[in-house]
RNA sequence: GGAUCGGUAGUUCAGUUGGUUAGAAUGCCGCCCUGUCACGGCGGAGGUCGCGGGUUCGAGUCCCGUCCGGUCCGCCA
């Protein structure tokens, strides 16, 4: 028997029990006659003991760090209790060990904090992850993983397996292929999602569906995101939109609860997707904080109609402001004592390549009443009083506008309010606050193709009301400048996503789940019924049998880890994660193949 | 595809307007130490300054190229 227990049980209780135990050895610490070793395995760290009698034994067989070691002892009472650690009250006082394996010397310290950069640690990945902080994110993964299996369980979801090798439906991200050496020239995909196969199980009957399940997309890298990822994907039959956001929150909430114990009773908040840019200009607001936009004149497009509050600016003379077409404004509360500097800092901030404004305009709403701005010759204080006051600022506020071209202003009005909700430390990593947004628009339009693309997937059904507008209308675009006036830019999707703290963590729809109108929506993306039939032949095929109203759901599974983690990378809590170029460095992967596979696929490179 | 930051001892980093023998901490090795737990003390080894080219009397430092890594934009239905 290698261990009669684990490093980390033992306690007070224990004393005078003889036990085996076997781990790595994190330390060691010698004082002439004795010596001290900290014995790590998953549980804990046990403190070793070796006397006197033990020392020709230690010096015949030094130890190292990580060496592998098996002792056999007498669990004491220590002298000096060690607060910090679970076995603390306690060591063992050894009377034999066995080396049951070497080690290098570790290129960095195993330690919380350790010594070790991200490219060594990606490295020897297998080393780092011994380390206790990403031990816990890979335990804090798999608590998530296990609430969320008892809840689907619960709720009569069944987990059924789909396959990873499909076919390739370039629409939306790129596939990752493999080529088929039965089938020469032709190649396999991996899934983007199991969005069809889960549709097809609801025209099977298997009315709640779930998987835990790997995704694949071959596009750039970030910090949260991965080529493979993990999704908890999810589907459900006879269902509204109305059911999912109920059965999802619920999950969601079932996730606090199991592992961050955190009681959330309220109904998740709702906003509907024109809300949400209008009021944060983003898809996904961190509604932590307020320090909402104010719109001083927009071009965008609020219930379909052009809006604009010109009044307030416009007219005085300054340039900037009568010539853009969308002003927006942030109110960052406490700020008016900001100095020149730090203005200056924030100008150079939203003029980074990044964010790609001009520049900043700022109004200091002072204690006195007072009001000051980089725009006094244009501007009267009434006037600058007017603007802050729509902006919902007060006294100490920093009233901070952006003006530009609409996609572009918005976007970093909605960073530039981030970045102060950072810095006011507003957006708090211990709070959660979760988002339900709603009714996105069903179609974008795409510039360079000239054509609709879906904005979700193209399964997902537009809004019953809406379903009109897209059957009756001819998709071509015929004016390309004037692409929203297309009745198509008004249909909105039956689809949602929920956002916790600013960030995306799961999205899903209403499907599609009658022939013609799946046809129409193909055809609205400008493909042919021959396309159609090809790619997508077998869910149409589907349709025609039987197939139930369903609608589902996917959460992005190492995002939400991360961030009940309060990290930003997701990469922390994937055991082998992929870096910034695709790589595995630890693996060297991906690598050249041997000609032998090539000659086997029939596959010959052709290297631009 | 683009922007930007970085690459110096095993590791994490410092290195002044270009100028003696490139430093610190930690890790490693040796000696000492009977209550440490970030043990302590003394001593020691350890460097092709990512790589290639250029400027210069002289390059870790400046210039060009390239490779690797981080972050972001585009992209990610």
């Amino acid at each position: 028997m290698y261990r009669t227990n684990t490093c980390g049980e033992l306690r007070q209780e224990h004393v005078g029990k003889s036990v085996t135990l076997a781990g790595w050895v994190q330390t060691v610490r010698k004082f002439g006659a004795i010596t001290f070793v900290d014995l790590r395995d998953r549980y804990g760290i046990t403190q070793l003991l070796f006397g006197e009698t033990l020392n020709a034994a230690l010096e015949a067989q030094p130890l190292g760090r990580e060496y592998v070691l098996q002792v056999i002892g007498t669990v004491a009472e220590r002298s000096n209790k060690n607060q910090n650690i679970s076995t603390g009250d306690i060591e063992l006082n050894v009377s034999s060990f066995t080396i049951l394996n070497k080690s290098a010397v570790p290129p960095f310290t195993i330690q919380d904090d350790t010594d070790g950069g991200d490219d060594l640690r990606m490295k020897y990945r297998f080393l780092d992850l011994r380390r206790n902080a990403v031990k816990k994110n890979l335990e804090l993964r798999y608590a998530v993983n296990r609430s969320v299996r008892n809840y689907m369980h619960e709720n009569l979801f069944m987990d059924i397996e789909t396959p990873f090798l499909i076919k390739s439906t370039p629409e939306g991200a790129r596939d990752f292929v493999v080529p088929s050496r039965m089938n020469p020239g032709q190649f396999y995909a991996l899934p983007q999602s199991p969005q069809t196969f889960k549709q097809l199980l609801m025209v099977s009957g298997y009315d709640r569906y779930y998987q835990i399940v790997k995704c694949f997309r071959d596009e750039d890298l970030r910090a949260d995101r991965q080529p493979e990822f993990t999704q908890i994907d999810c589907e459900m039959t006879f269902v509204e939109q109305e059911d999912i956001l109920n059965m999802f929150e619920g999950l969601v909430k079932r996730v606090f609860k199991d592992v961050k114990n955190i009681d959330y009773h309220e109904q998740v908040e709702r906003m509907t997707w024109e809300e949400a840019m209008w009021q944060y200009g983003n898809d996904k607001p961190d509604i932590r904080f307020g320090m909402q936009l104010l719109n001083l004149k927009s071009a965008f497009r609020k219930e379909g109609k052009i809006t604009a509050i010109g009044d307030l600016i416009n007219g005085a003379g300054f340039g900037v402001f009568d010539s853009a077409e969308t002003v927006l404004a942030i109110a960052a509360p406490g700020c008016a004592e900001y100095t020149r500097k730090q203005t200056d800092e924030l100008t150079e901030w939203v003029k980074r390549p990044q964010i790609g404004m001009q520049g900043l305009v700022y109004i200091k709403c002072n204690a006195d009443g007072t009001y000051k701005s980089s725009v006094d010759k244009f501007y009267t204080e009434d006037k600058l009083k007017t603007i802050a006051d729509a902006a919902g600022a007060v006294a100490g506020d920093l009233v901070l506008i952006l003006a530009g071209k609409e996609e572009r202003t918005r976007k970093a009005t909605s960073e530039l309010r981030l970045e102060m909700g950072k810095r006011l430390g507003l957006r708090k990593e211990n709070e959660f606050k979760l988002l339900w947004v709603l009714d996105f628009p069903l179609f974008e339009y795409a510039e360079e193709e000239n054509r609709w693309v879906a904005r979700h997937h193209p399964f997902t059904s537009p809004k019953p009301d809406h379903i009109d507008i897209m059957i009756n209308n001819n998709p071509v675009i015929e004016n390309a400048d004037n692409y929203l006036a297309h009745p198509y830019s008004n249909i909105k999707a039956n689809a949602y996503d929920m956002v916790l703290n600013g960030n995306e963590i799961g999205g899903g729809s209403i499907r599609i789940y009658q022939r013609p109108l799946q046809e129409k929506m193909f055809a609205a993306l400008g493909m042919s019924e021959e396309e159609a039939l090809h790619k997508f032949g077998f869910l149409l095929g589907a349709f025609e049998y039987g197939a139930p109203p369903h609608g589902g759901i996917a959460f992005g599974f190492d995002r939400l880890c991360s961030i009940l983690g309060g990290s930003e990378s997701i990469r922390d809590f994937i055991a082998f994660p992929k870096n910034n170029s695709g790589r595995d460095v630890m693996l060297d992967a991906p690598s050249t193949i041997d000609d032998k596979q090539f000659q086997e696929l029939q596959i010959r490179l052709d290297l631009k």
